[in-house]
RNA sequence: GCCCAGGUGGCGGAAUUGGUAGACGCGCUGGAUUCAAAAUCCAGUUUCGCAAGGAGUGCGGGUUCGAUUCCCGCCCUGGGUACCA
């Protein structure tokens, strides 16, 4: 009987769901394990091979874990709102929730053909009112806290308030914007708009006007890590920079324990490197310079941000960003002209042409000087957009000698630079390492810079001209979008000011509306729900009174963004139908955080930083008691796209007896494709001239222009061009060449220049698998023609699972062949009984087993799953040579391999005489080493013709027992001529150091 | 520029703590089986050499009895990030 994979996969995908196999219990005395993988946006194209490949490993270590006793939660979802919906919606008028919907079956449909083990009972969508609504509420957490830094956690906004009204903003440490003090007796007589103004600038989630990245194209602004060089991530259309009234979240508040959390989770380096480049601390100090009384008012002190206080005395100037607000006061008449003109030729700078001439230095001076604090030197005030307004306090002390930068200013404006370096030389460029001594720098002078700034920052506190300061590059997260596919926003204005709608008329669902663009007065795409806004007001709010004017919605019309969703799926998987809570405490209390994440590092700066980011709050708040969501991570790799390649001749045909007359003019001959050889032997030069010179292939091509009966007494070949072709026509590279005339139209009458054998060899790229490149492999064909066990094999087999590696289907037979010689071990009857011996066990047979269930489960524990594929492959071939019909050794072997192809184990499994579905929770092999048992000692690898050589010696021998047996050896009596050994010793592993 | 990862046959890639480099698979070559093909099976396949034997894991050095593995310098590829003071 012969392996039928589709009757045998279509069988048992059936079963498992008839049956709920992988339903996960939530009460269980198993230990829980969370196998989490990013769940899918659900996009119009369906899943490529590339999708699958995290879900593939995660499925075999969910599948894994089971076996090995854990009650294991492994669920999928859909990140259902996103921009591509709305914007086909807007080309269409098909509602986005009805395209989400229809693309969400069809990627069920591709999952549910490659056997994952999801537990589709928990499946959520971010979407859906009944998900969304705990999204509103979790917001609505946030507006109602604020960050104390003294405790350094999130606290309820009341309590603050408590605060205020007894001794004002005195005494708080917050994370905040609130720049003013106030005492309570200020507080109790502000107006209900003053408080809330404040209140904005304690709360986590908080409205502001902010600068923020607008994208003219998309209508609509970006997060910092949507932008992607001066250009939005989605689309590649330019972005500017917009000062808006939006919702922000207070991510800064998290900075610290962001960082520091890093150190708890199990992820690669590099992916905590990104983060921790992203939020980007800085430690250093702030220090005041006072305004020079001749050339401004002496009033004024400008505060700079710097990591290198020790190098205060090398300051010769100070410059502002052109946007600081003292800068206008501080320009002198004589300078005015030239500096409005500066701060105006930068204003209109985008992001993305300051980012292209940053090698172009500009400033301006601006007239008056700052004193320097230790010295009482007078320092020029400069301005110049190289610093940023955004970032510490928009000004920098420049000290020449240790910053590239402000020596190239320097020397560009030629300001002096002054060395306070010991033995360093500065004139061909600037110093900047953090090492060496310091010098002409009063009571800084001879200190090691690690000493220096130590010695500075204490200086400039014990004067109050500054203090130490942290700095972080991360910025608070925009949270508005003007989008109409996005969570609405769970607010309402009352006289301006923004209030939340009580959590029990949760949730404020989207409105049906007519047209997805914004409003033609610049509303954003929920300004046309006009009822839907005033209805939900009216509703739910007691004693609401509105401000009645037409033009003023009383909700919020923004709507949340694509990260607000993504931040918390993986706490409702575990509680997803529940009515009443976001997540009860009792299901997270048991499944925790997320054992295993898996999923694109692509992620580093987003979802991963942001859903880390509200655990921490929810952790604060006390709803979870933990504060990193995802204990262990693996990115997989991208699976890029492999495009074939034909090489087309272009050359004119030229006839002399009617001058200038060429291809251009009439004469068509047909379009001709050169194999690759010959494309090879071209390729280092394509120039004409290279290519005429290439004997063998102008006489193919003189004789294929005769054949074809063009008139023509002469031609020139111009040039080669690559030309993609869809990769279904190509097999092992060789061209399917009638397939390719039938492709399209143009083609139809090609002709070819083969290569000797007659084949027509093609060319290829590796490249990002693309629709436009025809190079899109879908998991579905490759199911249909080798099945989901070899898919799942194959794609495991293809390399390192954390690596980039292109998509190529020339090794799936070896995959397919190997699960056929499984399925053959069984010898199968006519019948599809299997022909099996019970009871006798070669040694050999459970040798090989036994180092198979070795290294696989070592390969599981290293998610090296490529390796793991290997070993079954060694472990099969040598069962097959050792001809073993052994039961006992084929039921391990199928519990062993059943993660990785689970439907042929199922089958076998019942073949065995095991009754259906059990294998799924089965007992995991483990091995024994005794029967790993090798001959011992049998040879020697090397010798220096001394001390040492290696022999292979049984596992778990004692070494007492080996030292005696390599004396007793052959080869150890040639290596030692007759001599005593003084020593030996063994060391783990198979050295044995034999000291003469 | 800075940070991170990587560089091994014709190809994808193995080599887990320094110990027979190239496992496993693809491809290729030869053979068996077959009327024939597919499928299957057997043998070979880093390179130079008829062979004995050399050389060999991006390049140059080093440590070591022994280096793909550790150290120093350089080159290349991929990813992240960027006037962040």
């Amino acid at each position: 009987m012969e392996y039928n994979f589709q009757e045998i996969e279509q069988k048992w995908r059936k079963f498992w769901a008839d049956n709920q196999t992988f339903k996960a219990k939530d009460a269980s005395d198993k230990e829980k394990y969370y196998v989490l993988d990013m769940f899918p946006y659900p996009s119009g194209a369906g899943l490529h091979v590339g999708h699958p490949l995290g879900y593939i490993a995660s499925d075999i270590y969910a599948r894994y874990k089971r076996l090995k006793g854990f009650n294991v939660l492994h669920p999928m979802g859909y990140d259902s709102f996103g921009l591509p919906a709305e914007q086909y919606a807007i080309q269409t008028g098909q509602h986005p929730d009805t395209t989400t919907k229809e693309n969400i079956l069809r990627y069920r449909d591709q999952l549910d053909q490659i056997g994952f083990s999801f537990d589709w009972s928990r499946e959520v969508r971010t979407s859906d009112a009944s998900y969304y609504k705990w999204t509103q509420w979790i917001f609505i957490q946030l507006f109602e806290s604020w960050y104390n830094n003294k405790t350094q956690k999130a606290e309820a906004i009341s309590e603050l308030i408590s605060h205020f009204e007894k001794e004002g903003n005195a005494n708080i440490e917050a994370c905040s914007d609130c720049e003013k003090s106030f005492s309570a007796e200020d507080w109790k007589q502000f107006s209900e708009a003053e408080k809330e103004t404040i209140l904005q600038e304690y709360r986590l989630a908080f409205l502001a006007d902010s600068w923020v990245n607008w994208c003219p194209a998309l209508g609509t602004v970006l997060a910092n890590d949507e932008v992607i060089n001066g250009v939005s991530e989605r689309g590649g259309h330019p972005v500017e920079q917009k000062l808006m009234r939006q919702w922000s979240m207070r991510i800064k508040a998290y900075a610290e324990r962001l960082i520091t959390g890093l150190e708890k989770v199990d992820w690669t380096e590099s992916i905590k490197d990104i983060q921790r480049n992203w939020i980007g601390k800085s430690v250093g100090c702030s220090l005041e310079f006072k305004v020079d009384a001749s050339t401004g008012s002496a009033n004024h002190k400008i505060e700079v941000f710097t990591t290198r206080p020790d190098t205060v005395f090398g300051v010769t100037f100070l410059v502002l960003a052109p946007e600081h607000p003292l800068v206008a006061e501080l320009t002198t008449a004589d300078k005015k002209e030239a500096v409005e003109k500066y701060i105006k030729a930068s204003s209109l700078k985008t992001e993305r042409d300051r980012q292209a001439n940053v090698k172009n230095i500009s400033g301006e001076f601006i007239g008056s000087y700052a004193i320097h604090p230790f010295t009482g030197e007078k320092v020029a005030l400069w301005i110049g957009d190289y610093v940023l307004a955004s970032y510490g306090t928009g000004a920098v002390m420049a000290v020449p000698c240790g910053d590239q930068r402000d020596w190239d200013f320097a020397k560009h404006f030629d300001i002096e630079i002054k060395n306070i370096f010991e033995n360093i030389d500065i004139s061909e460029q600037a110093y900047s390492e953090k090492v060496g001594k310091i010098a002409d720098s009063d009571f800084l002078s001879g200190l090691e810079i690690k000493e220096a700034t130590k010695k500075a920052i204490e200086k400039i506190e014990s004067l109050n001209i500054g203090k130490g300061k942290t700095n972080y590059r991360l910025r608070d997260a925009v949270f508005s979008r003007q989008r109409y596919w996005g969570e609405p926003f769970p607010v309402y204005y009352q006289n301006g000011l923004p209030k939340m709608i009580d959590a029990k008329h949760l949730p404020i669902v989207l409105p049906e509306v007519k047209n997805y663009l914004p409003t033609p007065d610049g509303q954003p795409p929920l300004g046309n729900a006009k009822e839907w806004a005033w209805n939900n007001v009216e509703s739910r709010i007691e004693n609401v009174e509105l401000i009645d004017n037409q033009t003023i919605f009383p909700l919020e019309l923004n709507t949340m963004p694509g990260w607000a969703g993504s931040s918390w799926y993986f706490l409702r998987y575990m509680d997803s139908q529940n009515e009443n809570e976001f997540v009860s405490k009792k299901q997270v209390d048991y499944w925790k955080n997320v054992d295993l994440y898996v999923g694109g590092s692509e992620h580093g700066t987003g979802h991963l930083l942001y859903s880390r980011f509200w655990t921490k709050f929810l952790f604060d708040k006390g709803f979870i008691g933990f504060d990193e969501p995802f204990k262990k991570m693996i990115n997989q790799g991208m699976i890029l796209g492999r495009s074939s390649l034909a090489y087309r001749l272009n050359y004119a045909l030229i006839d002399h007896s009617t001058p200038e007359k060429t291809t251009f003019d009439g004469i068509s001959g047909p379009t001709v494709f050169i194999t690759k050889t010959y494309y090879d032997q071209c390729k280092p030069n394509i120039i004409n001239a290279e290519i005429h010179k290439n004997k063998a292939l102008i006489k193919k091509f003189e004789i294929l222009l005769e054949k074809s009966g063009v008139y023509y007494n002469d031609y020139m070949i111009d040039s080669i061009s690559e030309i993609h072709l869809d990769i279904s026509l190509i097999d092992n590279d060789i061209l399917n060449i009638e397939a390719f005339k039938n492709w399209r139209e143009d083609y139809k009458d090609a002709e070819f220049i083969l290569e000797e054998d007659g084949t027509f060899i093609c060319g290829s790229l590796i490249e990002k698998m693309s629709k436009s490149l025809y190079n899109v492999q879908t998991p579905d064909e490759l199911v249909t023609k080798f099945g989901a066990d070899t898919l799942r094999m194959y794609e495991m087999f293809l390399g390192p699972l954390e690596q980039a590696k292109p998509w190529d289907t020339k090794g799936i037979n070896g995959v397919s062949n190997f699960l056929r010689k499984l399925w053959r071990l069984f010898n199968f009857d006519e019948q599809g009984n299997a022909q099996l011996n019970q009871g006798e066990v070669s040694k050999d047979n459970l040798k090989t087993l036994h180092k198979c269930i070795q290294k696989v489960t070592d390969d599981l524990n290293r998610f090296s799953f490529n390796t793991g594929v290997s070993n079954f492959m060694i472990c099969v071939n040598e069962l097959t040579e050792q001809k073993c019909a052994s039961k006992e050794i084929l039921e391990q072997l199928v519990i062993l391999i059943s993660p990785y192809a689970p439907h042929i184990a199922e089958e076998l499994w019942v073949k065995l005489g095991n009754e259906a579905g059990t294998i799924s929770y089965a007992q995991f092999p483990s091995f024994n080493p005794e029967y790993l048992v090798s001959d011992a000692f049998s040879y020697p690898i090397s010798f220096n013709g001394k001390v040492r050589f290696n022999i292979e010696f049984p596992v778990g021998m004692d070494s007492k027992e080996i030292e005696s047996q390599v004396l007793a050896h052959e080869n150890t009596a040639k290596y030692l001529e007759g001599k005593t050994p003084k020593k030996m010793i063994v060391v783990p592993g198979r050295i044995v150091n034999v000291v003469v």
